[in-house]
DNA sequence: TTGCTCCTCACGTCACGTGAGGTGGC
DNA sequence: TTGCTCCTCACGTCACGTGAGGTGGC
């Protein structure tokens, strides 16, 4: 018979660990004083405790482990628990892995010149977004947008407007540049679930929810180039790599001061 | 102007965290209202609210992401900071990496027959253990070591009794065997802090702590070898490797009956 | 008789989730 | 006026660490 204060360090733990246990029902003293309460181990329960602390160190709660301690489980459900164990593991140590990777990049970002804003990079799921929006061809990224967006932007409007509906705020996205470098742009405004048909012009569409990395830039749009550079090798350095063309939401538009726009930048990511 | 609702999903968070991070001082709303309590949010403070979600996606608490949101820190602390993170994140990797290892050792362990006692092995340092000794040469691992510690044993109990002290657990442990496969045995009992000297025959030693796969065997040690072989299977499955041999700590000793003794087999291990 | 060990509450940890109970705004 | 959103507590989570305050055993 061991008290407390002599069990405790054969198996390495603190007495207050063996009083939880007791507590819970994992190991139980072989007795206690009736009436002091003193808890009195055996040395055979040190196998009971050295069981409890491998089940432990495998990462199984404290109440799993009663459930394996007590019922000597049949071999089909301890395999069963170990496997879902396994993958539980796995993923832990993956994202970790793509943890240590973000602050790698964190950390080259410092040595280079990268103070742009890669601080503000988040990974996330896009939130579901339904848009009328139109399409036009622009014969390539840089200010020539901004005309396509004029062009665009008055024809949805109209459209919003004759279905008796309000426009929510403006969004825009990109098809992959052809050879010739010519890019599809699609822009509209959000309308949440507001009855609005589609034409031949404006589509009533439900933008996919996507994985991205996502930065908000503040400031006219023309000085977007560098951001979405420091951006494009935040995800590099991550390693995650590119699934798609940007997406821009325009979440505050001063059209009299362009220097107080507030635009999110999203980059659809895999891996 | 946002509402908390309005806000909450544009960053892909709840309305409770927005609460939280307001408590903690982290994100204030732009405006709270007087009588009602309302919080209203901007949109340009977006940026902030990614800006902490990536530093939380990196694993910083939140406390010390306060520290990096209020002060802007000079880049040299940033940098200490990441480093540390760096190192963190590295070894939880690698503990996860272990763990990973254990629980697919107990997989195939199942697969095996390896139903001995696979389930109880416990990695962990020795308790610290001084104890009054001495050796003796066996011909080789097997029932010739009970010789020896018919040999060893009387003598080293005397030479307790002359001391005025009082003998402890029983510990046995092995030096490597040589050439020809005999093995220095070394046996004795723990002393605690008694003062006992040193002469020829028994030495006081203090054992090193080390890093031991444990495992509690019930019995006579006539059924110790399966143990042993399932023990370093273990090891090995585990991604250990042995670090030399092995100590036995007789927890419990029935002169009478040796299938009630209790006995704890460490085996030193590294990586 | 004095330290030492043991006992039982009970709070704190960390980042929120989840009600409970109540109130302002369209 | 009725739902809807928002508000403020406050408990629960998980495996203990850490006192506080009190008592038995050598």
């Amino acid at each position: 018979m061991l008290s407390i204060g002599e069990f405790a360090p054969l198996g390495q733990v603190s007495p207050r660990m063996l009083r939880h246990y007791d507590d819970l029902g994992l190991l139980r003293p072989e007795r206690v004083g009736a009436l002091t309460g003193y808890r009195a181990y055996g040395v055979g329960q040190l196998a009971r405790l050295h069981k409890l602390l491998a089940l432990r160190d495998l990462g199984f709660s404290l109440g799993q482990i009663g459930e394996l301690l007590r019922e000597e489980p049949p071999v089909e459900q301890l395999r069963g628990m170990l496997r879902l164990r396994y993958a539980q593991v796995e993923q832990t140590v993956a994202e970790e892995q793509a943890r240590l990777r973000r602050v790698e990049a964190h950390l080259r970002a410092l040595e280079g010149s990268d103070r742009v804003s890669i601080q503000d990079v988040v990974i996330k799921p896009t939130p579901p977004l339904r848009i009328a929006e139109a399409t036009d061809i622009a014969p390539g990224f840089g200010p020539s947008l901004g005309l396509s967006f004029s062009r665009i932007m008055p024809t949805v409007l109209a459209h919003i407007e004759r279905a008796s509906a309000t426009a929510g705020m403006m969004v825009a996205w990109y098809e992959e540049p052809s050879d010739d470098g010519s890019v599809v742009v699609h822009a509209g405004f959000e309308v949440g679930d507001q009855h609005i048909d589609s034409n031949d012009q404006v589509q009533v569409v439900e933008l996919p929810v996507l994985e991205v990395a996502s930065v908000v830039h503040h400031g006219a749009m023309d000085d977007v180039v560098p951001v979405y550079e420091a951006l494009v090798r935040w995800i590099d350095d991550s390693g995650y790599r590119l699934a798609g063309r940007s997406r821009e939401l325009y979440l505050e538009v001063h059209d009299d001061d362009f220097s107080r726009n507030i635009t999110e930048l999203q980059m659809p990511i895999a891996r």
